[in-house]
DNA sequence: TATGAATGAGACTTCATTCAT
DNA sequence: AATGAATGAAGTCTCATTCAT
């Protein structure tokens, strides 16, 4: 019980920083201080170990992330502060986007199950932002609401990657905050122009 | 001379598929026709045969994206027409970026040498953008020239991503064209509100 | 436990004939009939293989020479039965000696642990010996003690590499009677000369 | 002509640090800056080339050796002079003896020719202390004269191996005068006790 | 007289994985 | 519930050598 967070601690820790190829099951193996042999008494495979290691992380980062989900004010608001706390989260706990995004660059042909994992838990945010997003603004179609789906998705990868790589001068939070501002604008002014549903 | 030629078009091609770790010297050797010896004739070693790939990569990406560099027109339409050919210089040759990206994300003990040279380029890249937006918002103050340039790219790393992820689905220059769009009215409204230079 | 001792035996052979350089871990694997993979289970790498060869080589000497240290008789008496158990020894055993030799007289930039483990037992050698000299001849001063160490310790080297070299024709006990002799009326003129210490 | 003496230089200096197998071709080109291949020019193969290396230093060694070759004085006087010669050139030109002696401890299924050259010109000098020791004691028979240059030989390769392990702190000119001054009274004696021959 | 380019074999080492205990 | 030992495949890289020019 306690030997298995061990691992995906350790895994996840690996991973983050090297990748599927880059993580050996002897560097995780001497890191967590448990021999190879109990690694593959928990987990399958490799395969197996990172595919657990994404869904884990997922869940953790879920439960920051959505903790202090609000629900009055206006939509810039509301959607200021998600902007906000999806930043902090990301501050705080990089590995699951760093690796997820690892994986999800890579086209091998066999898929590890992991990149699967990471591509389908990321549907589900995509989901919860398409539904925020129709919640503000009713007026907008379906193929607005996924471009800004798309594009509000893109802005956080993007600003997470800048300050993966530039390091922390990058305020995460400001820009996350500045991002906000401009999907919103656009799903503000999409919302204008486009003929009520229905 | 022939040789390294067909030796990194084997390599750009499995490295951007596959990351640093993924490229085994055994599959560039057979993608090539070379035998693995003759790879090491021509480059020091693994390190030395990515960053080689990703200088290549650049600037040949850099002559696709530069060619019609357009210098008449309002500021956003020449803001536009960049982003278009941005975006289709990443839908033609995606290899570049997408191993990069891999390459940045890694956090390994001793820097692969393709990452030092991804990052350096990429600031080419940066300074570039600098560039145009301080000759088309002259107002705009050196910080929120900044914050504009970090948010600019992060915008075009998230999208490439998008695309890598969900698949041809996604129309890249109309995405980039929408990031242009939002990127210029941000400047400009940045640029109302700040006092004039000088 | 036993697979250890396998490897060593096979590798104590291979090294004792070829070297360092000469000694491959694929001809220890076919010797020993384990695969290569399994003496990197044994042994962190080659110059641990190496070093674990001379240490175990050495106690296995130093058993087989010490057992009959005799502690009574005239000092030539003494003198002359140690010479030919150490001549037997070699004689018997001459891996461990063949191949401490070879890694001495290499020069390489990082110098292999297995050569320092040998100068190491080298000096412990040397310290019985000057002990020897100093208890059978206690007029010596500490400087002639020291020379004789060395020239009997250089004549031990000398003659085994002979019988190395010529075959088996050298009779190496014979010849370590005779520079034992010498050794010893050379200790005993030193010492008449010297004023008696203290 | 040049180039084959720079090669010879570069291998002699490899050769002399690590030994057969840890001298390189690509070591050797490196250090002398010509190509590999110019190195096949030059001699037929890795073989031939230790073997130019054993016989050029040798013969480098002899003149060092046998110039001031004396031929008045008492035996003693004689034997004294030719150590310390021998101990000079060994101490000014280390290579030939460390090369050689490596080359002599081995034992490969395939000799290498270097080997057989080392100790046939081995051979010479051994005949030459053969001589040298019958003239100076006629009264010797062939068998001690024999025991008598095996020693001497042996003593030479002991005390230039101390040095080599021990370091410059081993005065080798001191204690090669010893060795010749034991050597000499062992054929002292053995001639008196010997009836005279014929 | 020399060398740039190539090459198959083999070097050391790590890989993911298994299995008996 | 766990691990010491083993293993075949594959990893990166160096080896001695050749050959066309």
């Amino acid at each position: 019980m306690e030997s298995r967070q061990r691992i995906l601690d350790a895994t996840v820790e690996i991973a983050g920083e090297r990748g599927y190829d880059g993580t050996s099951i002897a560097a995780v193996s001497a890191k967590c201080g448990l021999p190879a042999s109990s690694i593959y008494w928990h987990f399958k495979d490799k395969d197996d170990l990172i595919a657990a290691v994404i869904e884990r992380s997922f869940e953790t980062w879920l439960t920051a992330v959505e903790l202090p989900a609000q629900e009055t004010g206006t939509p810039l608001e509301r959607v200021l502060t998600m902007a906000a706390n999806v930043a902090r989260s990301l501050v705080d706990a990089p590995d699951f986007l760093r690796l997820g995004l690892m994986l999800a660059l890579e086209r091998r042909p066999t898929e590890p199950r992991g990149r699967t994992v990471f591509l389908q838990v990321r549907d589900i945010s995509r989901q919860k932002i398409t539904e925020v997003i129709t919640a503000l603004f009713p007026a907008l179609d379906e193929a607005a609401v996924d471009t800004l789906a798309t594009y509000a998705i893109a802005g956080a990868d993007g600003l997470f990657i800048q300050r993966e790589v530039i390091g922390d001068t990058v305020d995460l939070v400001a820009l996350f905050e500045l991002h906000a501002r401009l999907v919103h604008d656009a799903a503000f002014r999409m919302a204008a122009v486009a003929p009520p549903r229905g």
